[in-house]
RNA sequence: GCAGGGGUCGCCGAGCAUGGUCAAAGGCGUAGGCUUCAGGAGCCUAUCCUGCAGAGGUUCGUGGGUUCAAAUCCCACCCCCUGCACCA
């Protein structure tokens, strides 16, 4: 077993046996209850999952670090079709799916030839995932664990959904479905087996008069109705007379006919015949009665909509190259009694103007491109561009009615609300793209009845909603905006189906509640569901009563208690603890989650409790890609969890994934970034044991107390204010970049400057404070690493519930900071000379500037911090001054330079250097004379410009350029 | 199409709210050096272009604009990601 294994199972099993992270109510303690959406349990847990609950792990670890009663919990989500499904397609024999089972999943063949159990399937990959969950860390208080079919978890539900309905949220209605004429269900996405994504469009059908029948043509733009020049029939396809609804016959195609009757409409076929009958015949306008011609269209087809189409050829590129084929084809109109001179003199009926357009725009944009006929594919692309352009940019003609001069835009939904009211038109539902169930049926659409939703339109819940949101904090702020528009948007859910694992709706007949729907209040369940577990509750135990008690503090107790067989003891630890816990400070999750999931559980949070129990905070981020692509197990770039964990160990997990990304960017997995993360530990560990540890023992703790420890100490300062407001903040990344890297970069340059890098020399208590706090810093990340380098430097508690670093404003010592400043200002200046220059030094000589100079210098900031500092101002200044008045030659030419010099730095750092004043650079750099010496590899000397010119080594007189902050430097 | 979020120096990414401190943090990669029996790791240095003295030039999706000054503000355009529903 390897080291990282052997490390993790262990203090796995510390923090199990002294039950870390199991917590209960305690009113000493301030709480956090942070949360993450149950994962559905038809496959294992794979990285992307790791991802946003790593990050509510960070913030639980962090939280706890701090003082905080952390409540981390977790359950399974097994509601819903999928699970059915997948094992559905083992029983079947899939090979495929199969394949992926054994390959991705790593299932082995025995529990494979029981996957064709649904519920078999979930416990396995429950039992899995619980594993995996454990091993990469997360600190969760597994005694509120559940499945989403334990019956204990379903009365909870029940009592949910009973409580909407009485304020009534729910509502009943009709809603198309893609739907399987075989499975008699409705084919979501991820049933089906071509057509993802695809939904059902609204056509309009207008009722041409067709003697006492109709022939209702099927549109997407009812306002073109006024341009028709005549019918489109498919001669060759089949068509009937049908007795649609009992009161109209109706023309349409063979298919439509199959079709409306899925979408509540009676059909009784009276007649088939063939589409030729139907041409060369005459029909009216409803809107205008006028007459026009049925004409043979070829290009008709009859699998979409009626298999009627009405001809608009001055804006509609198909209407106007079938029109122009038969004006210059008569040949094809024989047999069918057509009259081709009238054919001939259908001339296009303009109706809507569009910039950039003429009078005929679809006559010109083919025109324009060339479009030779019907078959050329061109014809589509003319056709979505003008559609496009008219629909935004395009005003009625006057020879629209009402409509006249009005942009299509603003006009069409009024336009078929007073169609429909006048009873000329219909409605049908229709697919764009043909959808394929998994069993092979081709699908189509047919309207649900009496489905029950949760009516999010309602706009006082709405309202509500939006107050849950305001006075909630959003991970990161930007995310806001998009809760706003989610809560706008929604509409109606259908938050019941027929199959499928779940929880019946209380009233209703066979129907179960669908998964994103019991998905919404449950983290209340969290709270309760230890007693639950522990107790061995019964469901029948947990009536309505119990929960109002329990969640409102309903009814009297000793009551509920009589009837429900709870005792009041229990019922009243139960209230308390939920009124402890309540409400969730933080639920994270992937960002396409906004629309649904999380603005549902606000929605139903803002409807069932009072603003008391409104979460707290949510927070999103970024879907994970695996090297540059989406994760997908069709892909083969599908990373499970465990086969994370088993390769690179949980920390490198951990931090391999939050390294990644935060906000909302999509965070992307490389393989070789997460295991040179791996190797970076490796080299953690063996620094802190090589040379802490190590340095411990020789030293026994030595303190030296020197500038470069009050640097090292002001340093982490502002690593532990930047970790400390990054996570407070969620930014999970940024928090580990600055425990990690900058920590780190800041006691390289300490080992550096001290000249210790390496072997077990003595080290200063600083040096292994700092070691200490880096460690805690970097906890929440790296959990296991730091557990067991915090015991080797004899640390006997957990490092998980130590106290995290407080900022320290007494441990601020800006004079360090400058002196270091100073340093390596001039360490990158003479780099960049040598780099210009291309000299290989044989000797190096600093010249710090004069003391007369720093008064100068310090004048101009004082100047330059205030205001402007203005040259003629400070040259009048300091000839008054009688210690500078013999300089002032020099210093004539001195301040334009200091001055360029001082607007390139931070006002922080001249708030910094004035409050300092005067520096003894040459101390500080003949203190860093070893390791300039060793830095650049030659004789290093420091001399100050007042020294006396006999005693001074300056053979190129650079001494005089010196400026304070900024030495003369001369290079041999 | 609609809604929300984005486009930064080889890559990943900070910065943009509150314009100047920005050739622009940090990481990765690459190159050179040290260390090492060797490999790896570690440590150091360099990494837009130019430059024999700490400097200059050209960059932040594209094109305009505001300003003494723009990665940052305004306008237009192009491109990418997420969602668009009965499905987790």
């Amino acid at each position: 077993m390897s080291q990282t294994k052997q490390v993790e199972e262990k203090w796995l099993s510390l923090w199990e046996s002294a039950h870390v992270f199991e917590v209960d109510p305690d009113p000493a303690k301030q709480k956090i209850m942070v949360t993450f959406p149950f994962p559905y349990m038809n496959g294992p847990l794979h990285v992307g999952h790791a991802f946003s609950a790593s990050r509510v792990d960070v913030y639980a670890r962090f939280k706890r670090m701090q003082g905080y009663n952390v409540l981390w919990p977790w359950a399974w989500h097994w509601t819903g079709q999928p699970l059915l499904g997948a094992s559905q397609r083992v029983a079947r024999g899939d090979s495929e799916y199969i394949r992926v089972l054994r390959e991705v999943d790593g299932v082995s063949e025995e529990h494979l030839q029981r996957f064709v159990d649904p519920k078999y399937m979930a416990q396995y990959y429950t039992d899995e995932g619980k594993i995996v969950a454990r091993r990469i860390g997360f600190s969760v208080d597994w005694r509120r664990e559940f499945t989403t079919v334990y019956p204990t978890f379903q009365k909870f539900i029940e009592w949910q959904y009973e409580k909407l309905k009485e304020q009534g949220y729910v509502t009943r209605g009709t809603h198309p479905v893609v739907w399987c004429p075989k499975d008699k269900s409705p084919t979501g996405d991820h049933d089906r087996q071509s057509g993802e994504g695809v939904t059902a469009e609204q056509y309009t059908l207008i009722k041409y008069r067709f003697g006492e029948k109709f022939l209702p043509a099927a549109t997407f733009r009812p306002e073109t109705v006024f341009g028709i020049t005549n019918l489109w029939v498919n001669p060759d396809a089949m068509y009937v007379e049908a007795l649609v609804n009992g009161c109209e016959v109706w023309v349409i195609s063979v298919e439509a006919a199959e079709k409306l009757r899925e979408q509540e409409k009676s059909v009784v076929v009276n007649r088939v015949f063939k589409g030729g009958e139907l041409v060369g015949k005459t029909f009216e306008s409803p809107i205008s009665g006028e007459v026009f011609p049925i004409l043979p269209g070829w290009f008709v087809d009859t699998k979409v909509a009626t298999g009627i189409v009405y001809s608009v050829p001055a804006h509609a590129p198909f209407d106007w190259l079938a029109l122009k084929d038969l004006q210059q084809d008569p040949g094809v109109l024989e047999g069918f009694g057509v009259d081709p001179d009238m054919v001939l003199r259908i001339r296009p009926v303009s109706i809507i103007k569009v910039d950039g357009f003429g009078v005929y725009p679809a006559c010109e944009i083919v025109e324009q491109m060339g479009i030779k006929g019907q078959h050329d594919p061109r014809a589509d692309v003319a056709t979505k561009e003008l559609y496009k352009k008219e629909f935004h940019s395009g005003k009625l003609m006057d020879n629209c009615g009402v409509y006249a001069g009005r942009s299509i835009r603003e006009v069409k939904d009024q336009l078929i609300a007073d169609f429909n009211k006048l009873g000329i038109t219909d409605i049908m539902y229709d697919l764009p793209e043909q959808v394929v169930c998994r069993c092979m049926t081709p699908c189509m659409v047919k309207i649900l009845s009496d489905q029950w939703f949760l009516n999010y339109s309602n706009t006082a819940w709405k309202e509500k909603a939006r107050q849950v949101i305001a006075q909630m904090k959003i991970y990161p702020e930007t995310a806001r905006s998009s809760f706003y528009a989610a809560v706008d948007w929604l509409k109606e859910w259908a938050c019941a189906r027929t199959t499928g694992f779940g929880t019946p709706l209380p009233w209703g007949n066979g129907w179960i509640i669908e998964t994103l729907s019991d998905s919404t209040l449950y983290m209340a369940f969290y709270t309760i569901n230890r007693h639950i577990n522990q107790n061995n509750i019964s469901p029948e135990a947990l009536t309505a009563k119990v929960f109002d008690y329990i969640f409102y503090g309903k009814g009297d107790k000793a009551k509920v208690s009589g009837e429900s067989d709870i005792s009041t003891k229990l019922l009243e630890d139960m209230r308390e603890e939920f009124l402890y816990w309540y409400p969730f400070d933080l639920r994270n999750s992937a960002k396409e989650l906004i629309n649904n999931h999380l603005s549902f559980c606000i929605f139903h949070h803002a409807a069932l409790f009072p603003p008391e129990h409104w979460p707290k905070g949510i927070g999103v981020n970024g879907m994970l890609m695996v090297e540059g692509q989406s994760m997908h197990k069709s892909k083969g770039n599908f990373i499970t969890l465990k086969g994370a964990i088993d390769k690179y160990g949980a920390d490198a997990t951990r931090c391999g994934l939050l390294i990644g990304a935060e906000g909302m960017d999509d965070p992307d997995w490389r393989a070789d970034n997460v295991s040179d993360l791996k190797s970076k530990f490796d080299s953690i560990k063996s620094f802190v044991n090589n040379t802490i540890i190590a340095g411990m023992t020789v030293s026994g703790g030595q303190s030296e107390s020197t500038v470069l420890e009050h640097w090292l100490q002001c340093k982490l300062q502002y690593r532990i204010e930047e970790a400390t407001l990054s996570l407070d903040g969620l930014k999970t990344r940024t928090a580990l970049q600055t425990a990690l890297f900058e920590v780190w970069n800041d006691i390289r340059w300490y080992m550096q400057r001290k000249n210790c890098t390496n072997t077990a020399l003595p080290v200063d208590t600083a040096l292994v404070d700092a070691v200490k706090t880096w460690l805690k810093l970097l906890a929440p990340f790296a959990p296991y690493m730091c557990e067991e380098l915090w015991s080797q430097m004899g640390e006997t508690r957990f490092i998980s519930t130590a106290p995290w670093p407080k900022f320290d404003e007494s441990k601020i010592d800006i004079a360090a900071e400058e002196q270091e400043n100073m340093i390596t200002d001039l360490l990158s200046d003479t780099q960049n000379i040598l780099k210009a220059t291309k000299i290989a030094p044989k000797q190096l000589v600093f010249y710090t500037a004069a003391a007369w100079k720093w008064q100068v210098y310090l004048k101009i900031l004082e100047k330059a911090s205030t205001g402007e500092a203005k040259i003629s101002e400070l040259m009048r200044e300091f000839s008054n001054n009688q210690e500078l008045k013999p300089h002032m030659k020099d210093i004539a030419a001195l301040v334009p330079k200091i001055i360029k010099t001082t607007t390139k730095l931070s006002a922080n750092r001249k708030a910094n250097m004035l409050k300092i004043q005067k520096v003894n650079e040459k101390e500080i750099i003949q203190d860093a004379l070893n390791f300039l010496k060793d830095r650049f590899n030659t004789k290093v000397n420091v001399y100050s410009e007042d020294n006396n010119t006999e005693t001074r080594y300056d053979p190129k007189n650079r001494a005089q350029t010196a400026i304070p902050y900024q030495p003369a430097i001369y290079i041999e």
